[in-house]
This record gives structure tokens, C-alpha cells and sequence, in this order.
DNA sequence: TAATTTGTTTAGATTAATCTAAAAATTTGT
DNA sequence: ACAAATTTTTAGATTAATCTAAACAAATTA
């Protein structure tokens, strides 16, 4: 198995190639593991010796193969405790992810498994992220961001794409969690502020810093 | 908070000195945390600096009331884990050893407490060792051992001083799990084997070996 | 009680992960 | 295309936890 450091720098870069499939930077991951980017290279080193990543000098890196499917499971841990932390032991979402953290890193096959069946097999952990299943796919569902909805349309809230507890508690302050239905009324012009319905009651202007943070299903 | 390896050793050194409220040893704390004497003594001097043991040179070591108060958290969380290990996951209770040895390290205060909540506040865990509740209390049961019963007494299985995973699934094997009532039908002279009867049912004979490990209320 | 055995500590190294400061490579801007 | 700025790597230290081998203290035993 791979030390909890180690981890914790695949996680990392997983995070930082998704989306974008390019090779990650050296002060990315420093910036992302809160370390500097002298250590970065060390244990960029030690995870290439260990075939967990495509390294060439001054060229950032990618995931191998293993790398991604280590890093997928560190990420199927977290979501599977934070659906545990939310679901059963009554934790707020924006209160899951510092133990989470912590919990990821336990190994034993057998437990996620387990853990993964006592909850129901979940899809989504408490933000709405997926949760690959035991053989490491990952179903992700279409989303959109509010900011790039047009008036007139409607969607619902399936996820964030930023998950600090300040922003998360705003959400929850404006009844923009999870599930809530949304249809766009106005997009104001002056300062891109967006004006919407929330389960066709309350009328609600978010700005645009908010809006591009919260994804909707349409 | 204190290192994953300074729990460890406090949790040793708690062990080590339960029953006999002696100083514990260097040896044998090595023994117990499978390390070397050297690597114990460079250990015992940083945790007498955080006073969390007194330690005199050559003279052993007893947890102070802040180390024993660490101590007790850990405790307290392994045996939480294992009660969820095994209610909610439905592992057995061979099994659950070495996950919550992992599992103990996690650090949360409300996650303890709300773990605790969520299992109904269990005063044991699953091979009957008691449970410290939230302010490090142990209520410590009577608990004798077969092998000190006399023809004639009965009981209740309660408990085990062995803990591996090849003893407890041999009581499983024999049917003398947690809760199992048992009466002392004969003391056989010649070996110190031990004959009784499992729930009014079953006779069977046990070594005076495995008799020394099990533990019942009377 | 002196000698031997056992147990403990010190000294000096090692490994993993980190750091700062300086050197080297790459990218950017004119 | 070259100089300047930025990014990345190397070099050399540091800290926590560990080890082996040697020195030292305590306990045992003859």
C-alpha cells in the first residue's frame, strides 16, 4: 500500500488533470497539498519510481493507469464516509469533509465494500459528486452552471463546484441545496446578477461569483 | 493533538499497566508496539517532555492523568468502531481487530460522540470489553474466569482475555460466544480440562487453556 | 559480594517528508 | 531572438520515528 502522504498526492493531482487532461504542474500540487514545490519534485520522483505517475523533468505530470485507479479509490472512500457522516450519524454538509479526510486513508477492501452496501450504494456523496463503484467507473451526470443558464430555463440543484463550509452554509441559508428546483426569471445586466424561482415559491437573486458555483441539472 | 505513533504507545503503556497498577518496562513495551528498546526509550523521553507519562530512567514508566485520559479516548474509539463494524456492517468479531486499530486514530470529538449516540450507546464492545463513555468512565463488570469456577457454578459468557482471532473463532466454533449460559458439570482431574454445559443444552469439554480465557458473570 | 546475566540507555545511522536557498530550465515579452 | 520573469529542480538541512551496536545500570546467582 501507498503511505498516507503518497495519497494524498495522487488525490491531487487526480483533482487537478479532471477536466482538463493536461499534465499538472509542480507548483499546482504544491499549491493544492499546501507544501512547496521543492518537496513536490522529491515525492514526484518517488511516485514515478513507483510507476503511480508519468513524470518528465519540467513537463508536470499525469496519472498511470494504477496511479488514476489509486486515486479513484481514495476518492471513493471519502464520498462513501461522507454519505455515512450525513446520512447516519445527522453531520451537516459542510461538516464532512476535514473527517472525511482523515477517514479516506483507512484500508481495508472489505470495509468499503461493506460500507458501500449498509448506505444503500449511493450515486452521489453529500455535494452531489459521484461515487465510483467498487470496480472504480464513475457515472457523471451532465450539470451545468447556473451562470451559464439562459432566462426562462429551470433545472435542479445536483451539485457544487466549490465546497468550503462558508459557501456551503450560504446555499443551505438560501434554500439552494440539493434537489431544490430553480428556474432562471432574470439575468441582470448591470452587474450579471442572476434572479431566479426556487421551488416555484421564493424569489431570489444570487450573483454571478455564486451562480457559477452551483451546478443544475436541467 | 498527539501523533499517530505517541497514541500507540500511550495506549501500550495504558495496557500494560491495567490489573497490575506496577510500572511498565521498556522490554516490554517494545514487545507490545513490535519495536526495539532503543526506539522505546528515545519515545518515553518525548512523552515525559509533553507529560504525559513519569518516566525515571531505568525505573520504567506510569501514565500521568492527562496520558491516561489520552489513553482512554483511544480505547474508547477502537471499541465504539468495533460495535459498528460489527452491528452495522456485519463483520464477525474476529475480524474487527486490526480495521479499528486503525479506525481509533480518527480525531473528532463529535464523531466519536455521535457514533456513539448512533449505536446506542453500547457499554461494550463485541467481545464484551467495556466501553468508556464520553467523560473516560469505565464501568468494569465482576468477570471470572471458567477455569477459577467450581463444579456446580453457572453463568454467563461475558468476556475474553485472549483476543486473536484464531481463539475467537474457535469459541464460535464451540458455541461459546457472548451471552452463552454455561454450567461447570465436571473439573477433570487428570488434564485440568474442564466439562459444562452450553445453554442447558450441549455438554462439551474445554482446555484448561481455553478456560483460562473465557470470562463469565456468575 | 563479586561476577554474570538481563535490561536500559546512549551514540550514531537511516528513512520519509519536509524546508530554504541557489542553480537550471522554460516561458514570456519586447 | 534575447533578456527578464517564472517555474522547476538540486543541494543541503531538519524533524520524527526507527534501527544496530556499544556502554551502562540493575538484578540474579553462585
Amino acid at each position: 500500500m501507498h503511505s498516507f502522504t503518497e495519497e494524498n498526492y495522487l488525490k491531487a493531482i487526480y483533482h487537478l488533470s479532471e477536466g482538463n487532461m493536461e499534465a499538472v504542474s509542480t507548483n499546482q500540487i504544491a499549491e493544492m497539498t499546501n507544501t512547496k514545490a521543492a518537496s513536490v519534485t522529491d515525492m514526484l520522483k518517488k511516485l514515478a519510481e513507483k510507476k503511480l505517475i508519468n513524470y518528465i523533468k519540467y513537463q508536470g505530470v499525469t496519472l498511470t493507469n494504477t496511479g488514476v485507479n489509486a486515486a479513484v479509490n481514495i476518492i471513493r472512500k471519502h464520498r462513501l464516509w461522507e454519505v455515512f457522516l450525513v446520512e447516519k450519524l445527522g453531520f451537516k454538509w459542510d461538516e464532512v469533509h476535514d473527517i472525511a479526510e482523515e477517514l479516506e486513508h483507512i484500508n481495508s477492501d472489505t470495509l468499503v465494500n461493506r460500507l458501500d452496501d449498509f448506505l444503500g450504494n449511493p450515486v452521489a456523496d453529500p455535494h452531489g459528486d459521484p461515487i465510483p463503484d467498487r470496480s472504480g467507473l464513475i457515472k457523471h451526470k451532465k450539470l451545468v452552471k447556473i451562470s451559464d443558464m439562459q432566462t426562462g430555463e429551470s433545472g435542479t440543484v445536483s451539485g457544487v463546484s466549490e465546497h468550503s463550509s462558508i459557501f456551503l452554509k450560504l446555499l443551505e441559508k438560501m434554500g439552494l441545496t440539493l434537489g431544490t428546483k430553480i428556474i432562471i426569471s432574470e439575468l441582470i445586466e448591470f452587474d450579471g446578477s442572476i434572479m431566479l424561482t426556487i421551488d416555484q415559491k421564493t424569489e431570489r437573486t444570487i450573483s454571478r461569483e455564486v451562480a457559477k458555483n452551483i451546478l443544475v441539472i436541467l
